[in-house]
DNA sequence: AAAATCATACCAACCGGTCGGTATACAAGG
DNA sequence: CCTTGTATACCGACCGGTTGGTATGATTTT
C-alpha cells in the first residue's frame, strides 16, 4: 500500500483510539500504551506520528473547534432570522447528546485541562473568543433587523454561551436528570422572549 | 498544646494545602509529597489524617457544598419575591468571583473528576440534584405568587443552573474576558423577562 | 539505497501508599 | 511525686508499580 496512505492511515487510528480514551477515562488517566494498544499500533508508530501525548491531545482539539466552527456557520447561514438561527442551534442540542454523546465528554477534558495548563489554555480560549464575537455579531444583527430589543450585545452573547456551556455541562453529568433537548429549546426560548423587540415594558 | 487541637489545625491545614494544590495544578498533577510541604507536615500526618489522596479531595467537596446550601438558602429567605431572590443570587456571582476567586478552579477540578470517578460523581450528583429541585421550587413559587408566567418549573429551572454553571465555567476560563458579575445580573434579567407573567405577547 | 514506517526492549523518574519507630500528653497506681 | 501504661500525633525512609518517553533495529516502499 501506499506509505503515506499508510501513514495517515495510523495516524487517524492513534487519534481515534486517543479520542475514545481521553472522553471514557480523562486525559491523565490514560497512558500512551493504552491508546496504541487500541488503535492497534505500538509505541513506535505514536512517537514517530506524534512528538508527545499533549500533541495529540492538542489535535483532538483543533479538530473539535473546527468542526463546531462549521456547524455553527452553517446553522446561521441557513437561517432567514436571528431569533429562528438561535432557535435551530439549541434545537441541535438534542440530536447532537444523542448522535455524538460519546465525544462529548472530551469538552470537559479540554475545559479542566486548559484551566492548568498553558498551552491547552493558549489553544482553547481564542477560538472560544471567537465564538463569544460570533454570538455577539448574531445579536447585533437581531437587533439591527429589529428582532431583538437594544441590549449590550457582548453581555447577551455572554449569557446565550453561559447557556450553551451549562447545558452542555450538565447533559454531561446528568444525562438522565433532564431531556437536556428540551432545556436547550426552551431556554433559548424564553431567552428569546425577554430580548424580543416588543413596545414597553 | 493540646493534641486534639493540633490535631485539628494539622488536619486543617492539610485541607487547606490540598485545596490550593488542587486548584492550581489539578487532582492527578498534585502530589501528596507537594501538599504535606505546604502543609508543613509530612506523609506520616497526612495518612494519619486521611486514609487517601481522594479521600481530602472529597471532604473539600463536601465543605464547598455545604457552603453553597448555606448561601442559596440564606439569600432565599431574604428575599420577598422570586424574581428578586434570583436577581440577588445573580449579584452575588460579581462578589464571589472577586472574593472567592482562589477557589473556584476546585469547581471544575470536582465536575471533571465526577465524570470519570464513580465515588466522586455520587458525592456530586445528588448535592446538583438539589439545587435544581431548590430552583424547581422556586419557579414554581413564582408562578403560584403570579411573578412568574406559567412554564414548566422543570425546564426553566434547568436553564437557570445552566447560566449558572456556564457563568462559573467561563469565568474561570477567561476571567478578564468580561464582566461577569454583570453578565449574570443581566443574563437572569433577560431569562426573567422572558418568565414574567405578563398580558398577552 | 534511501526514506518512511513501525516494532521491541528499555529507562529514569515519579507517585501513592506503607511501615517501623519516636515524641508527647495523660491517666492510673504506688 | 514518680513510674508505668497507653493512645494519639507524627516522622521520613522506603517500596512496588506505573508512565511518558527513547534508542535501535527491522521492514517496506520508492
Amino acid at each position: 500500500m501506499n506509505p503515506q496512505r499508510r501513514g495517515e492511515e495510523t495516524r487517524s487510528h492513534i487519534l481515534r483510539a486517543a479520542e475514545e480514551c481521553f472522553a471514557r477515562y480523562g486525559y491523565d488517566a490514560t497512558g500512551v500504551a493504552e491508546i496504541c494498544r487500541r488503535a492497534g499500533v505500538t509505541k513506535g508508530a505514536f512517537y514517530h506520528h506524534f512528538p508527545s501525548k499533549q500533541a495529540v491531545f492538542l489535535e483532538l482539539l483543533d479538530r473539535w473547534l473546527a468542526t463546531l466552527d462549521a456547524q455553527f456557520a452553517a446553522v446561521r447561514a441557513g437561517a432567514k432570522d436571528i431569533p429562528e438561527a438561535l432557535l435551530r442551534m439549541a434545537g441541535m442540542v438534542g440530536r447532537i447528546f444523542e448522535e455524538e454523546g460519546g465525544r462529548l465528554p472530551m469538552f470537559l477534558e479540554f475545559w479542566s485541562k486548559a484551566a492548568h495548563d498553558p498551552m491547552v489554555w493558549q489553544a482553547t480560549i481564542s477560538p472560544y473568543r471567537r465564538y463569544r464575537a460570533f454570538f455577539t455579531g448574531m445579536v447585533e444583527a437581531g437587533i439591527a433587523e429589529g428582532t431583538l430589543h437594544s441590549v449590550d450585545p457582548e453581555v447577551a452573547a455572554g449569557a446565550i454561551v453561559s447557556l450553551a456551556v451549562g447545558l452542555v455541562m450538565q447533559g454531561l453529568m446528568d444525562p438522565q436528570g433532564a431531556d437536556w433537548g428540551e432545556v436547550a429549546q426552551e431556554g433559548v426560548r424564553i431567552l428569546l422572549e425577554g430580548l424580543k423587540s416588543r413596545e414597553k415594558e
